[in-house]
RNA sequence: GGAGACGUCGCAUAGUCCGGUCGAGUGCACCACCCUGCUAAGGUGGAGUCCCCUUAUUGGGGACCGAGGGUUCAAAUCCCUCCGUCUCCGCCA
């Protein structure tokens, strides 16, 4: 959640910010009111809570024969402490609710808009060029015995599949790309819970708009998470940090992901594109809030190397404010060329979440002079399931076998080409 | 699944039987100062979190003893529900 300071002394920045993101203005008029409501609702029970407070000494140092009247007394202002606190408690919780409705503070320079509004910050590498017809990745990954969706389907339905012999190892191998990637970089390895309580999912901002794309499980009230992000946020819930030196705590978390895609029927309904379960390597940094910027681009940076270390064409968008999410203040998607597709898919994406999350979830530091202060989150991708598609394509030569890039090999054994088996 | 024990301010604990003198004692760790001269001890003081009001700082007030309810004028303390931890037994690996 934003920070009600913020709310109350630059109404306008809010404000601003929900235009961006295409939201009314009036979340922010409506929060407004209902912190005053709040305040004063606030006061009017702390000052009868204080008078009761005061009385119920005297009720316990009275001498006996004086008891009785006393506690008579006190018998009414309970009551009138008891109405108090009730609306006091009403007041908070719709003031809650306002404040929850609203979404981050967008950095400055994120553009307006929705999903179509985004920037395109940088393109790199050449579009592949075959003088072959290209086949897409299930076609290869078929011929390599690679992926098979039919019995995913069979087993558990649409868009679930099994990763077979070759398949498997490749996602193994990216994933274990990855995480070298991240460990020479100071990040901590976590192999997170894939289930998380409601307050976790709710803190982390996923319960929002988007709350009908996740799994839940009733009987238990836990919810499936559609990445480790979820709980590496949840990691230090209600913790205050001791931040190292360079103020940044780095989290690797490997973590298999569960998505309803409950808006996309007929969507990406080839392959593994768009799936219910994939696994994810996600880097989740707590940092301090004057170094997240920086650090967001250090993140893009990461990102980036595995881009050219898999030699994959791609380009770089700064997503539009109505298409951040609630907790983002900036997002980039690292998005490669698909050949048969003729365009550019997300492979990964990196939020800036600045306080936003950690504000919900209870995460502060000690500031100068000892003061604690909410940290920043960011989070971003280093590989997923979904890269098998890029690199599937990019790399596949007319007799359907596959190059592997030279930096993937040591992940497969030293192996230099995927072969068709059928 | 059965039986039992427990959950207190960073850690360890006291307090709960007999409700008010307990937002809470003690030890360790921590911070400042003093003392001292040696790889440490001793002394004094200060320290929790969240929120509201007020203030330039100072200050006042409220909430928080795993969570949520209840009883009561008053709950760490009594009652209920839930969550978690530990021990033993059973069961499954």
């Amino acid at each position: 959640m934003i920070d009600p300071v913020l709310l109350r002394e630059n109404p306008d920045v809010v404000k601003a910010s929900q235009i961006a993101r295409g939201e009314s203005p009036e979340t922010v008029d409506r929060a407004l009111a209902a912190d005053q409501a709040r305040r004063a609702a606030l006061t009017e029970f702390e000052t009868l809570r204080a008078e009761q407070n005061a009385h119920s000494k005297l009720v316990a140092k009275a001498p006996k024969e004086e008891k009785q009247a006393l506690v008579a007394q006190a018998k009414q202002l309970a009551e009138r402490v008891k109405a108090a606190q009730a609306a006091a408690g009403e007041a908070e919780a719709e003031f809650d609710e306002a404040l929850r409705a609203i979404g981050n503070i967008i950095v400055d320079g994120v553009p307006a808009g929705g999903e179509d509004d985004f920037v395109v910050l940088k393109t790199v590498g050449d579009i592949p060029a075959f003088d072959f017809e290209p086949r897409d990745h299930l076609e290869l990954g078929e011929k390599l015995d690679a992926i098979d969706m039919a019995r995913g389907a069979k087993v558990s339905g649409a868009r679930f599949d099994f990763l077979k012999g070759i398949g498997a190892r490749l996602e193994l191998a990216i994933m274990n790309m990855a995480l070298d990637k991240a460990l020479g970089n100071g990040f901590t390895p976590l192999i997170t819970p894939t289930l998380v309580k409601p307050e976790i999912m709710q803190g982390t901002g996923f319960l929002g708009a988007h709350a009908d794309e996740i799994y839940r499980l009733e009987a238990d009230d836990l919810y499936l998470t559609g990445t480790s992000e979820v709980a590496l946020a949840g990691y230090h819930a209600d913790e205050i940090l001791e931040l190292p030196d360079d103020g940044a705590l780095r989290y690797a978390g490997w973590s298999t992901c569960y998505r309803r895609e409950a808006g996309s029927a007929g969507k990406d309904t080839r392959g593994i594109i768009r799936v219910h379960q994939f696994n994810k390597l996600e880097m989740f940094v707590y940092t301090l809030p004057e170094n997240a910027e920086a650090e967001h681009e250090r993140l893009l940076g990461w990102q980036e190397e595995m881009m050219h270390a898999l030699e994959l064409s791609y380009r770089v968008i700064d997503t539009a404010a109505g298409d951040l999410g609630s907790s983002a203040a900036r997002k980039y998607d690292v998005e490669a060329w698909i050949p048969t597709q003729g365009t550019y898919r997300e492979l990964t994406s990196t939020s800036n979440c600045t306080t936003f999350q950690a504000r919900r979830l209870g995460v502060r530091y000690r500031a100068e002079g000892g003061k604690t202060q909410p940290v920043a989150t960011l989070n971003g991708t280093l590989a997923t399931t979904r890269w098998i598609v890029a690199i599937l394509e990019t790399h596949q030569r007319s007799d359907g076998s596959v190059r592997v890039p030279d930096a993937l090999r040591p992940y497969l054994g030293g192996l230099e080409t995927l072969t068709p088996v059928r």
